[in-house]
DNA sequence: GTTTTTATGTGATTTCGTCACTAACAATAA
DNA sequence: TTATTGTTAGTGACGAAATCACATAAAAAC
């Protein structure tokens, strides 16, 4: 059909190395989408969509971090996931895939690095390359799992235990987490004094020492005996 | 390529007309799956899958209805979706698109028919035949949104308006719900002692007379209101 | 008719979420 | 430097919900 050499990387733009799924992802409507898909650099703290906008783009999210949430009536707020460098949106792919409207908001945490496809364009490839349908098919199917977890977690409602294992998974190497308390009860979806008071129990504990901003461990074994219900007070 | 005639619907089986977005697919890999897939009849309380069991099938519900659920740890088990005449498994769909296991159990409330795709058909399919993978993306890209409003409806506790505005949704002509406790915490996500004060209470207010397994709604104006937010006490 | 199962009622207790503050700290302007 | 303003954290009070531990009642099975 063309005489185009298949093997080489050079028709394909740097970003696409970021997606594993992709990268060896070669037929022709996939390497003519990848190549005039325009990238687009966002600030920190933009928002990317509201709830109720519709949806006009595919995203890839190359570089940064966006986090995906849901604003609800009484004006709490819940993250339903956190966009990184070689993912994408699987709300968005929803969309896509089914119409409709934008049910969440999104916004950069940082400065975001992403590349977009326009909806005529995705679903022109979306038939045509199935090395982008089963990209696409694969990280969508996965987010299915992530939100029966989500709602096990809000369900069943042990904030001690799931702040515990928040602060044990986002340690730094001297074992400090540097994060408002404001911002753990989103990450956890549950309400900023909960978190205080948990902190504050952890503390008389002595499992962590607390300063603005920042909680130190000082006794994580202790906290891994919490998270594993291996019987600690 | 071929001189079959395909402006009849003399080549699917009956059961494909409860699938709307299916009904006027017509090409050949769809054609060929669809006659060949094999009708289950599962009795009533049949456990479909079980969390933790690989998936073999793509699942079309033909009659009946299905409650997919999630058992936690500590007992409680909370209701993901209910598959009824004319829908398909999304659990099943993200583990075929995604693989993994099954993450939540699925059983039978009634005599339930259901014509079952082996999975290596189904991707064969899905590759081949633009229709069926339509209709697969289309119905599994909707469930995401339906996830999202159990969130809220689990995140934003109000049990009192979820309950009446469960029952004015599913009230019979007469006006009555014929169902348990039990059953409703199970649809609503809460606990039965929960939803038993409620029932009460919405009793001592004179808006339903209670008996065995059968709630009798006599002031839905009321409830309405409450539903709606239009302050009634 | 008795036993067993299922459905419902209720009090006590714990955890959470919300409200209404206060106090401590940081950043900035005057 | 001081004053102002905004953010972060601590805390008591209260209500809603979840859980536990029962008691009671109706239906079903024997």
């Amino acid at each position: 059909m063309n005489q185009m050499n298949t093997n080489t990387e050079a028709h394909l733009p740097e970003w696409v190395s970021k997606f594993p799924l992709l990268k060896d992802v070669r037929d022709e409507a996939w390497i003519k989408t990848a190549s005039n898909a325009k990238e687009v650099t966002l600030p920190a703290n933009y928002e990317v969509f509201h709830d109720g906008d519709p949806c006009e783009n595919y995203i890839f999210v190359v570089e940064g971090a966006t986090r995906v949430y849901k604003a609800f009536e009484n004006g709490r707020e819940m993250l339903l996931y956190r966009l990184q460098a070689g993912e994408t949106c699987s709300l968005t792919t929803s969309i896509l895939l089914a119409g409709g409207k934008y049910t969440a908001n999104a916004m950069t945490e940082m400065e975001t690095r992403a590349v977009i496809i326009p909806i005529r364009i995705f679903h022109e490839t979306f038939d045509k390359s199935k090395g982008f349908r089963d990209f696409v098919c694969s990280t969508f199917g996965g987010r299915i799992r992530d939100f029966i977890m989500l709602l096990e977690s809000i369900a069943t409602r042990n904030v001690d235990v799931r702040l515990a294992r928040y602060l044990l998974e986002n340690k730094s190497q001297d074992n400090s987490v540097e994060a408002s308390h404001k911002l753990l009860a989103f990450e956890l979806g549950t309400a900023r004094e909960v978190v205080s008071r948990h902190l504050k129990d952890f503390e008389t504990k002595g499992w962590v020492n607390l300063s603005r901003k920042s909680i130190q461990l000082v006794n994580p074994d202790a906290m891994g005996m919490l998270v594993t219900g291996c019987a600690a007070s």
